[in-house]
RNA sequence: CGCGGGGUGGAGCAGUCUGGUAGCUCGUUGGGCUCAUAACCCAAAGGUCGCAGGUUCAAAUCCUGCCCCCGCAACCA
């Protein structure tokens, strides 16, 4: 019996949550139910961070109090995890008054190391990443490279953490326990940012309102990042008096800190939050365990790509414990993994309809049938099921330790595999015809039973509300409170078997993807589409009514095209799509960069055709100047295929 | 040398840490069963495990070098 302290990240209100929180919620939910089934100490908290200048402004915007915006993400937070049955001991709001004691408290003690010190922190700044940019991070015009908005030139006087005292104290925890940051590439990853240097960091802002008062300095305001991983505490009662659960989860030596996060905040996690307890003299996590991403179609799923999976339609249909089931067995924990509708069907199909759902059916019928609407009166111990349970059983638990869930459950697949088979080897339907209700009969019924009993109970902590029903179908109306209930022989004999139903009707994917499609595509026209359309008709009602959208002839001739010939073609050093060339446009010979570097090798450029825009003003890309453009006809999505004459004419000559 | 992920039968993926007969789902072909959710079982076809070296009795797995693909960053003037 150990005890184990588990976390999901605190999500971040400014958007409603998607599939990325949800798989977060649902692994940190699956360990905490196996912990608790193996009769650990369990502790589980989830929560989300309120504060910051990105939820000032969303407010602001909506006209309303960010606390008010808050609340009404956190309500559905509430509803979510109600719905998917996630089993946390506790939300923690960063808004609560409970959190800001162990803020102050932490910041007291890392202020008390001499680690805090005041200076001004100046640069490009980007209010929606909250986040000071160098100007190399920045492109052209000083966009932001998250969110490709214009950033502001701010100075301040900030609170810096003296982040460059730990660089060494991080490196030997990464080296002396290898278990802090696991998988082992992302640990790799962790290390050599640390090893490249770190800068202090600042921790504090001036102009903000919507955060936590940093103790001690008027004016500013607790950092985003050292506010929100304080809730790993602070939920805790850190700072607080006498804080119980602190040192029952946190403090105790022998407790298992797990934090559960997703690859993009690594960093402040495996970084930025060990020296910042180092720093105030506190326990460490035990490990930082990033997972992967969903992707849709190979894509990171993200909001401006509009690609967010919402698996709400899933949901409604199959219930949340399928879409546990489709994410904890389809990504290969730590890596990623991609989501499609095609992707959950079969899955829904292969393994819970057509595998557990038949099993139990059959199972079930044959039982009843032999034994009068009861489980079988006679048990078995010596044959083949039980052979590959014990081997089953064995492999769940070693992987279910190292959150390797796909393996858990491919473990009990093949225990469901190997009841068919013995079905089908030793076909009781045929004896049943003659033997009715045998001795022999009953022991092959009661050991499928068993291995439908096993599987059930090693899925409590994935399913947890369908895995009861697949217990109660067999006989069991009361879960299991302990996993050790996957041993061998817990099928109660003779006991009342209820008529099967259906607990994972297949779904019939033809027309289901189907249907998921024509919803797609109204979803696409209604949302995305509509945006362009209003723009375009907007801008052509301010012109005159008709010819809309048409340019006369003489605007037309301000753009000089004229055909060119390749003098020399080379890629751009770095980049993977440019090419520099230098064309003669009759007499006069152009630098251009162009960007067919995909789609064409620049030597067999040399010599050939083109039609450029001579008349555009030069741009920089990559540092080289571009003195015009050249065309091609480029399919959305396709490589670009380059324009010239048809036959060769003289440099330089007009294209109309 | 920008960062990262990947290359395993037709498709999608495990397996690589801890070398030892190459596995799963879907698909294809043939057969079986008829208890079951058109399900289940058996068999077959189909793989140079990206390439080349090396270590080893033994390499998908470890080492070295190389090739290719995909994200991200920089850029389609």
């Amino acid at each position: 019996m150990g005890t184990h302290y588990v976390t999901t990240p605190i999500y971040y209100v400014n958007d409603l949550p998607h599939i990325g929180h949800v798989y977060t919620t649902v692994v940190a939910d699956a360990v905490a139910r196996y912990r608790r089934l193996s009769g650990d100490d369990t502790y589980f908290l989830t929560g989300t961070d309120e504060h910051g200048q990105n939820i000032e402004r969303a407010a602001r915007e909506q006209g309303v109090e960010p606390i008010a915006l808050a609340d009404r993400v956190v309500t559905r937070y509430h509803e979510l995890w109600e719905e998917y049955a996630i089993s946390h001991d506790d939300f923690l709001r960063t808004t609560q008054p409970r959190h800001r004691p162990a803020v102050d408290e932490v910041i007291r003690r890392i202020e008390a190391a001499g680690d805090l010190y005041t200076a001004a922190h100046e640069g490009w700044y980007c209010p929606a990443c909250e986040t000071f940019y160098t100007e190399k991070e920045l492109g052209e015009g000083h966009r932001c490279p998250v969110h490709e908005r214009a950033t502001e030139w701010k100075s301040e006087e900030n609170v810096f953490f003296r982040l460059g005292r730990y660089q060494e104290p991080l490196l030997r925890l990464y080296a002396e326990h290898p278990e802090f940051v696991r998988p082992e590439t992302r640990r790799n990853e962790v290390r050599a940012f640390v090893e490249g240097g770190l800068r202090d960091l600042s921790v504090s802002r001036a102009s903000l309102a919507w955060g936590l008062p940093f103790p001690n300095r008027p004016g500013q305001t607790v950092y985003v990042w050292l506010d929100a991983l304080s809730n790993y505490i602070s939920a805790l009662g850190f700072g607080a008096d006498p804080g119980p659960l602190y040192e029952r989860y946190w403090a105790a030596p022998e407790a298992t800190r797990l934090h559960l996060v997703g690859k993009d905040i690594l960093r402040f996690h495996a970084v930025y939050w060990p020296a910042f307890l180092m720093s105030a003299g506190l326990p460490l996590p035990t490990t930082v365990w990033a997972h992967g991403w969903w992707l849709r179609d190979q894509k990171k799923v993200s909001k401006s790509s509009g690609n967010l999976v919402r698996p709400d339609e899933l949901v409604a249909r199959f219930g949340t414990d399928a879409l546990r089931y489709f994410l904890l067995r389809e990504m290969v924990f730590g890596q990623d993994a991609s989501f499609s509708d095609e992707a959950f069907a079969e899955r829904y199909n292969a393994d819970l309809a057509n595998t557990l759902g038949n099993t139990v059916s059959r199972v079930v019928t044959l039982s009843r049938r032999a034994f009068d609407g009861q489980t079988p009166p006679e048990p078995c111990d010596a044959n083949p099921v039980k052979t590959r349970a014990a081997e089953v059983v064995a492999e769940y638990r070693a992987a279910m330790d190292e959150l390797a869930f796909h393996r858990a459950l491919t473990a009990l697949w093949r225990l469901l595999d190997e009841a068919n088979q013995y079905l089908v080897e030793r076909e009781p339907w045929k004896r049943m015809k003659q033997e009715g209700g045998s001795p022999a009969v009953s022991r092959v019924l009661w050991n499928c039973l068993e291995a439908v009993r096993i599987v059930a109970t090693g899925l409590l902590p994935f399913m947890p509300q369908t895995a009861p029903r697949v217990l109660a179908a067999i006989g069991l109306p009361v879960p299991p409170e302990r996993i050790d209930a996957m041993a061998w022989g817990g099928t109660p004999t003779s006991a009342l078997l209820p008529e099967p139903e259906p607990i994972f009707p297949r779904i019939d994917k033809e027309a289901w993807l189907g249907e998921a499609k024509t919803a797609a595509a109204a979803g696409q026209s209604g949302g995305k589409a509509a945006e362009p359309a209003e723009e375009k008709a907007a801008a052509s009602a301010s012109d005159d009514e008709e010819g809309a959208g048409m340019i006369d002839i003489d605007r037309f001739f301000e753009t000089e095209l004229r055909v060119a010939t390749v003098k020399v073609a080379e890629r751009v050093p770095k980049s993977n799509k440019l090419l520099r060339l230098e064309v003669d446009l009759g007499g006069e010979i152009r630098q251009l960069v162009a960007g067919i570097g995909k789609a064409y090798e620049p030597e067999a450029l040399v010599g050939r055709q083109v039609v450029v825009v001579a008349n555009l003003k030069p741009a920089k890309l990559m540092g080289i100047e571009s003195q015009g453009m050249v065309l091609a006809a480029s399919p959305d999505g396709g490589d670009p295929v380059l324009v010239h004459p048809e036959r060769l004419v003289p440099a330089g000559t007009r294209v109309r």
